[in-house]
DNA sequence: TGTTTATAATTGATATATCAACTATTATTG
DNA sequence: CAATAATAGTTGATATATCAATTATAAACA
């Protein structure tokens, strides 16, 4: 039996289904805020949301490595979006601060990625969301 | 109502599962060809299946740009995987051609690809992949 | 306590992603 | 046919991805 061309598979289409998902995703948020990446719109949500957890956690989450991270993180203080100070606590930790510049931005961003997902998900049931889900959950426990 | 943090969406999983795969895949064909990176393998396979292709066609069917495409190309040419030589009938475009030894890597190839997708699609119908496939187009097509 | 080990984060090197500007060549059009 | 536009590919700049090595600090342990 002959190997698949890769674009004949279904991780060619888990594939290309999310980047033209990010790639649009990129483009709505870039007519409302100009110079962010959605990935570090992501990151911003997540410092936000768990603002306790290391850089390194918010990594793994975000699924960069601790060098992009902290790469990103000193873009993004350069940017003014957040500050970074000692933690006193674990001298090795940084307490991270969004300033109210990255507040703002969050804010403003919410709508444009709620926006984002239901365009996505037009016409798309939530059975069907719950399937999907289901199924890329499997594959994925098989790969690690 | 308030908006999900990432983690919570169809899209976090859909974007988890294929970098686990892809770590996954990666790291199975590290142990077979070292210094291969697994899109240079698609790569070399659209190659291979297309070869009156052009630069730009091979790029956009594995995702990358015209910019990423020639220093990939300029590297797996280094590593001998490739010749590219001046196409006589459009002087602005390159006939490529793959080497034996890139023939040999991509028979190599073969069968770990094939057992990365199997591995990966382990207790999954058919019937499942091609829901998946099914609703995954649907978000695509939703994206442009 | 002093030594070893583990952890959080950074840095360097190299590859890739993205955007814009550019070169060479081919196609179009007035 | 000459001027212009379009196309294939490259290059430069900057950001991110990945791996390995490094620093500073904290935890474990003998």
């Amino acid at each position: 039996m002959k190997l698949q061309s890769p674009s004949e598979t279904i991780f060619y289409t888990i594939e290309s289904t999310i980047k033209e998902y990010r790639k649009s995703s990129q483009k709505n948020l870039s007519h409302e805020v100009s110079d962010m990446t959605i990935d570090q719109g992501m990151i911003l949500a997540f410092l936000n949301k768990y603002p306790e957890k290391t850089q390194k956690e918010i990594a793994a989450m975000a699924f960069k490595d601790a060098a992009s991270m902290t790469r990103m993180l000193d873009l993004m203080e350069k940017k003014n979006y957040l500050t970074r100070s000692i933690n006193t606590e674990n001298r090795r930790r940084f307490k991270i601060e969004i300033t109210p510049k990255g507040k703002q931005i969050l804010k403003n961003l919410a709508p444009i990625i709620a926006s984002n997902r239901e365009n996505a998900l037009n016409g798309i049931s939530s059975e069907e969301v719950q399937q999907l889900e289901r199924i890329l959950l499997k594959i994925r426990s098989n790969c690690n």
